[in-house]
DNA sequence: CAATAGATCATCT
DNA sequence: GATGATCTATTGC
C-alpha cells in the first residue's frame, strides 16, 4: 500500500488514549498503525506490563536511570536493549508516575517494504520481517535514539486507521518471562500469520 | 517438525 | 558477576 494513502486515511492517537490501565491500552492497540518515516505496519501482537505490581516488568524494581521514561507521561516510546543484540519497543501507558507499558511484539508490514527488506537481509518472506519484538525494531530502524520519543507528534507515531478492521483478539500468557507467567496479558490477532510463535 | 546453542552487552546486585 | 520482555542457525528425529 502506498505510504501517502495509508497516512492520509489515519489519525494520530492522542495522549489520553494511553492514559489508562496498561491492559486496556494493550488490547486497544491491536489493529492500530505504527508509522516511522516511510515505513508502517499494523500492530498484531502486544503484551501489557503493569509496573510496580508486576514482577515481570522492568519498572518493578522502581525508578532507575533505565526506567525513567516509564515513570514519565504516557504516549512516549520506551526502547531498551536486550540479550546484547536486540532492541524492544514499548509504549508508556497510565498517568505520569504510574509506570505501566505495552510491548509491541509483532507487525503486519504495510508500507516501506523495500526498506524493511534491506534492513532484514536474508529474510525472504513478508511474514518474517516484523514477526517478533526484536525483528520489528530492526525492520523499522528503531534503536536507542527513539527511547523517550513522543508518539503523538512528528514522524514516529501510532495511528487509528479508517475504517478500522474488525479483528478477533486472542488472549494468552506472556512470552519469554520468568515471573508472573500465569497472567493473561498477551493479546494477538487470532490466526494472524504476522504474529510471533 | 522440535529442541538447543551461541551471539553479546546494558543493567542492576 | 549473573541475568535477560530475542533471533537464527544447526542438530536430531
Amino acid at each position: 500500500m502506498p505510504w501517502e494513502e495509508l497516512v492520509s486515511g489515519s489519525d494520530v492517537l492522542p495522549r489520553r488514549f494511553y492514559e489508562r490501565p496498561a491492559e486496556e491500552v494493550a488490547q486497544a492497540l491491536i489493529g492500530k498503525l505504527l508509522v516511522r518515516g516511510k515505513t508502517a505496519g499494523r500492530i498484531v501482537e502486544v503484551e501489557a506490563y503493569q509496573g510496580l505490581k508486576d514482577r515481570a516488568a522492568h519498572a518493578w524494581h522502581g525508578l532507575t536511570p533505565r526506567t525513567k521514561v516509564l515513570f514519565g507521561p504516557p504516549g512516549h516510546a520506551y526502547v531498551y536493549f536486550i540479550y546484547g543484540m536486540y532492541y524492544c519497543l514499548n509504549v508508556v501507558a497510565e498517568p505520569e508516575g504510574s509506570p505501566g507499558c505495552v510491548l509491541i511484539r509483532a507487525l503486519e508490514p504495510l508500507a516501506g517494504l523495500e526498506l524493511m527488506r534491506r534492513r532484514r537481509p536474508g529474510v525472504s518472506t513478508v511474514t518474517g520481517l516484523a514477526s517478533g519484538p526484536g525483528k520489528l525494531t530492526l525492520a523499522m530502524g528503531i534503536g536507542r535514539q527513539e527511547n523517550g520519543a513522543d508518539l503523538t507528534l512528528g514522524s514516529f507515531t501510532i495511528r487509528r486507521s479508517s475504517p478500522e478492521p474488525a479483528l478477533q483478539i486472542l488472549t494468552t500468557p506472556r512470552i519469554g518471562i520468568r515471573h508472573e507467567t500465569g497472567r493473561l496479558l498477551r493479546f494477538a490477532v487470532a490466526g494472524s500469520r504476522f504474529a510471533s510463535r
